[in-house]
DNA sequence: TCAAAGAGTGTAATCGTTCTCAGCGGCTTG
DNA sequence: CAAGCCGCTGAGAACGATTACACTCTTTGA
């Protein structure tokens, strides 16, 4: 039996002798249907090899089976491994993922928002590009539940999933006291992130604690991207009296930052200690290895679509903010500063 | 007017005392109305803040406006790329990314291809985890085009796009031979899919035009992850009589084998020369650096989404394959082996 | 002057599901 | 034995958009 055209529930129902309410009960093994019946159903279904137009399903229900995916970059490593996590308890619930890259662009994440809205999905997992100005209002308004990943939004309650970041900050400083240092350099990313600004106050945090002020030339602050840690080092590396180490704040950052280090000609930790933000994959093979604050991005990403699966299927708890500890991976990117 | 419950294009048509037909006509442009109803009509729109409801029209047109990418691993640095470059062009075009990771797992990616045909999407862009076992014969039924990237699909005649693997192979492995090289490893992914496959006809062809026979031993294939990399490198360095360079073919068994060869006390390119497959970003930062063959992945996604596109809109041309050029990166991997 | 063409608009069917409602037997129960 | 209930089933109404078709006016050309 060929299905030259797409066979529906209808084909189903006429074959098998019964109306189309029998055959979706079949289905969705809803309602009572006769055991002879059922087997009849189900033996049509196979031999016409009718598979359910989920567009239809979707429609009828006026809620799709897709999770909204808003993040700033997919090549972003961090944001790769959140990626995957996601999806994969995603799929487990037969929920799809529909990625979209906001560039922290506030314009494009603005008309994402309103894509996922118009598109009736399940759900959005987002991190909000701006901590005061991302409104996710239009999902909000469309009953449509949301978590905030890796950065707080302000605008409406959404539940979050952040890393501890002031924490994982404050540690790494202190790493970097520990051995003796005094001027420290600090790059970070946007201040109007909650990763910018809690990293920004964990590196105070240990500053103040150790007694040191921070001086306000030595602290950098911009788009959380390679080229922006790059330029922010060799701005700290060409100071006249240029700090012995630098704390950076995420993952590009710190890989911007290597390269400048690199460029220079100087050599970590002898000439520059470096400690920061963000394991990544390929960490190991450097000669010395980097000191980062590693964070659990997968848990973070299961814990997200969790939260979210949650809200889905009528979770009506109050909104609630996880907050994921950090684990510090010392290697040998930290020395003493050489005495000048 | 606060729109309470969702407004639709019955309310617009209403409040603008037309029918739903005109209020339709205004909102895709077609047929004829006059100046002073679509005046009227997109004053009511914006009046009521109508949004169209995607999902009834994807259903009404039984077409999605979303493009399924199936892929083994969005962890996998050259898919991310991949992702990105196809977003980028998909957006720009009001498509939207549905994403996949098959883990190079046939049942798995049989799922996938089977949910892309039941969502009815606009088209398919799949990366095959077999050229001889993946069939996309679903999606070919159902009329939905397919584009094969980095690797072939032999079931199904689809377009593809893929980069020139035995020339990237082939030119690697005369630059090891053209260092004086004779003795040397290869590790390759899978043969089952067209870059293991090619890669290795890349390999031997070089070998042979330099007269030089393949030793089986030095020769193994397997599944392209990190781990079997770095198993297979040990193995060859654990040699009695072991290679006096090394060939990775492809990202993911070359950061492997690095690994392996640091583990093993071992320097590049002293103890062993290393010159593999694909670019990552940050190689540059090794010393010292490898040399690669890079693939032009952006553009592999772009051309992959174009082709998707003309598909779509109905271009009915012969099937194509297009292959792309690899960019030779040489760094200082490779050197003269040391005399025995 | 009248037929034909065409602009502007409305009516209603349609896409494939799900789900409410109602009906029909057969069973239990007071 | 009537009333009520439950198991099983079907008819048909949604869901929100698009579009084929029909209809009414005008305009145009012979």
């Amino acid at each position: 039996m060929k299905d030259k055209a797409t066979v529906t529930i209808r084909d189903v129902a006429q074959h098998a002798g019964v109306s189309t309410a029998t055959v979706s009960r079949v289905l969705s093994n809803s309602g009572p249907v006769s055991a002879e019946v059922r087997e009849r159903v189900e033996h049509t279904i196979r031999a016409l090899g009718y598979r359910p137009n989920r567009m239809a399903r979707s429609f009828r229900a006026q809620r799709s089976k897709f999770i909204g995916l808003i993040i700033s970059d997919v090549e972003n490593p961090f944001y790769t491994s959140l990626v995957r996590a996601v999806e994969d308890v995603a799929y487990a619930h037969d929920y799809s993922l529909l990625l979209c890259n906001s560039d922290e662009d506030l314009e494009k994440e603005r008309t994402y928002i309103q894509f996922m809205a118009d598109e009736r999905v399940a759900g959005v997992i987002g991190s909000p590009a701006s901590e005061q100005e991302t409104s996710f209002a239009a999902l909000f308004d469309a009953g449509i539940p949301v978590v905030s990943v890796d950065r707080r939004s302000a605008l409406t309650p959404v539940d979050t999933v952040l890393l501890d970041n002031v924490a994982a900050a404050r540690d790494l400083t202190r790493h970097l006291i520990h051995h003796g240092h005094r001027r420290i350099g600090a790059i970070l990313p946007n201040l109007s992130i909650t990763s910018g600004r809690e990293r920004l106050a964990g590196f105070l945090q240990a500053m103040e604690e150790a007694g040191l002020a921070p001086d306000p030339a030595l602290i950098h602050e911009g788009k959380g991207i390679e080229a922006f840690g790059a330029h922010a080092a060799r701005a700290l590396l060409h100071l006249p009296e240029r700090p012995t180490a630098i704390f950076t704040g995420n993952n590009l950052i710190t890989l911007g930052a290597l390269k400048a280090i690199q460029e220079c000609g100087l050599r970590i930790p002898d000439d520059v200690a470096v400690a920061g933000h963000d394991e990544m994959p390929w960490m190991s093979l450097l000669a010395p290895g980097i000191t980062v604050a590693a964070q659990p991005i997968h848990e973070m990403g299961r814990t997200a679509m969790r939260m979210l699966l949650a809200r889905i299927n009528g979770d009506s708890q109050p909104m609630c903010e996880v907050k994921l500890a950090p684990r510090l991976i010392i290697r040998n990117s930290v020395a003493s500063p050489t005495p000048i």
